[in-house]
DNA sequence: GGTATTGTCGACAATTATTAAAAACAATTG
DNA sequence: CAATTGTTTTTAATAATTGTCGACAATACC
């Protein structure tokens, strides 16, 4: 079979639903009603009445389709509809990438990954393809793809991309009225820093969420799609190797919570000057927490 | 026939040019050494092998491969290898989408467009997965693409992104050394800037190939993959909306031929705060200039 | 016997072919 | 003549095929 049929399957399957809320000997609504009763071209609602008529469950000629009798739980076809979504494969990549530290160069496997992840090969192509503009992956010379990240330089410049889209966040978000909804956002981020640092020796593991969450307050304000789309990827790689680099991690978060804080306090009081300069502290801290992170992991 | 065997007729070519220069009764190297000076597999080679076998170039038997005759013109097989590169694809395609003025909304086909721009439809299909990552196509609900640029919000999107990058790129410059390559090249730029100002009247069309040059020498001091992927892009939406708005062209050039110049003295002079105020004044006029420019096409 | 070379096979990616689905158009019925 | 059905064309998703590569086993030569 060249293509899937479950979209035939699943219109056939509410078919045989609207059969057996009717009488036996009623009469089907006209093709193209059911087309849009199932949301489906007419091409499947023929073939679907084809299969019923095959079943002898209607009687059909011309425009008379006749119920024969009520459809029962055999008459049904089996669908299987577990497909990954196009977000999910993104994590789950990167999840795989980051967590088995799949060095740089290694060279991608269509057919392997495809079965791995659960996607059509032609799915994770187009995947493949789409990650090329973050060259984390390339077409090698003669066919395939290899991971191209992250290497060292990679890590500096999406670190430094990171900081620009960070500090013109920063710049926009201190010219925001006060009715937005960043304010009380900031106010509930501030109170749960504070807390967290009043229990840092146990509970000093929260951080990399709460890091999210500070970033990913401070982003929300830019409505860009080019800045979203990036900051989706920065976020997912942030993460991860925050969680890695295990060195002195304790220490590194309370310092990185002191950095939120005072960023914090200068976006409230609106001090553009002090919240970038507190903000590119935080940042550049980040930059090298990655950097040592990856030659911890002798990627670099 | 699956794929092209392409590789094989050069390699092929490239074989019989080695038996050119060899004399009847000569025998040829192992099979991995010609795999090696052929930069090609063996199973390559050996299919070479068989074909000059077959021609009655050569006796093959075992590791014996004797040169039966010398081969002639019409020994060579034909070889069309005028692919479309990646690079060139994205040109050709931005143009056609530019150029015809498609609306948001278009689906695209990828039939007919593989066939326009000479591609299999194979590589169109994974071009435009990467493009759907800067948010110009999207894939439509039940297969197929759409064409999703350029709405207005788009426009207002893309340039303060462009915007951003340009700024940065800015105070990254002033703060280059003086021996940096950057220096002369936007003296450089200056007199010519100062050039087509005296000759406005005549030459005010040929600001447009300046307007790339002065942006994309900016944009030169940042290393960063990022930025120049975008950057790309960035530069040919501008260039081609530049060259549509010809309501006051002139005036408009002119006028922008001052704030370049502003630009660059600033810069010159090391003063940031300068540099990027008068830089933010020229990308504001831009970006108001590509949003008339959308009206004009009605394409808001 | 050891090394260079060749024969064979499996894996993968690029391309073609096939199929499901949609949409357009023509024919037919009430 | 308007609603409905029959037919054909077009398109995208998937399967199948083929070219290419690399690895390993077998063989020939020293």
């Amino acid at each position: 079979m060249a293509r899937t049929d479950d979209r035939f399957r699943e219109a056939y399957n509410r078919l045989l639903d609207h059969c057996a809320e009717q009488k036996v000997g009623d009469h089907l609504p006209a093709e193209l009603a059911l087309a849009s009763y199932l949301d489906v071209s007419r091409t499947i609602v023929r073939s679907a009445l084809e299969r019923l008529r095959a079943e002898r469950i209607i009687d059909w000629s011309g425009r008379s389709k006749t119920l024969l009798r009520l459809p029962v739980e055999a008459d049904r076809l089996p669908v299987q509809t577990d497909q990954l979504s196009a977000e999910e494969l993104e994590r789950q990549f990167l999840d795989w990438v980051l967590r088995f530290d799949v060095p740089p160069g290694t060279a991608l496997n269509v057919t392997d990954l495809s079965r791995k992840f659960g996607v059509p090969a032609h799915g994770l192509q187009e995947f493949l393809a789409s990650l090329s503009r973050f060259g984390l992956v390339q077409r090698r010379l003669r066919g395939g793809w290899e991971l191209a990240g992250f290497t060292r330089d990679y890590a500096v410049e999406l670190s430094d991309f990171r900081i620009m889209l960070e500090l013109n966040a920063v710049s926009q978000l201190v010219a925001l009225p006060d009715e937005h909804g960043i304010w009380p956002r900031l106010h509930a981020l501030e109170a749960a820093h504070n807390e967290l640092a009043a229990d840092i020796d146990t509970r000093f593991q929260d951080f990399s969420l709460l890091d999210e969450q500070f970033h990913a307050a401070i982003g929300s304000v830019v409505r860009n799609r080019f800045a979203a789309e990036f900051q989706k990827v920065i976020t997912l790689i942030f993460h991860y190797h925050y969680q890695w680099d295990k060195k002195d991690e304790r220490d590194r978060n309370l310092a990185a919570i002191g950095e939120h804080l005072k960023t914090i306090e200068a976006l409230r009081a609106r001090d553009e000057a002090r919240a970038l300069k507190s903000a590119r502290e935080h940042l550049d801290t980040s930059k090298q927490t990655l950097l040592s992170s990856l030659r911890s992991h002798s990627l670099a």
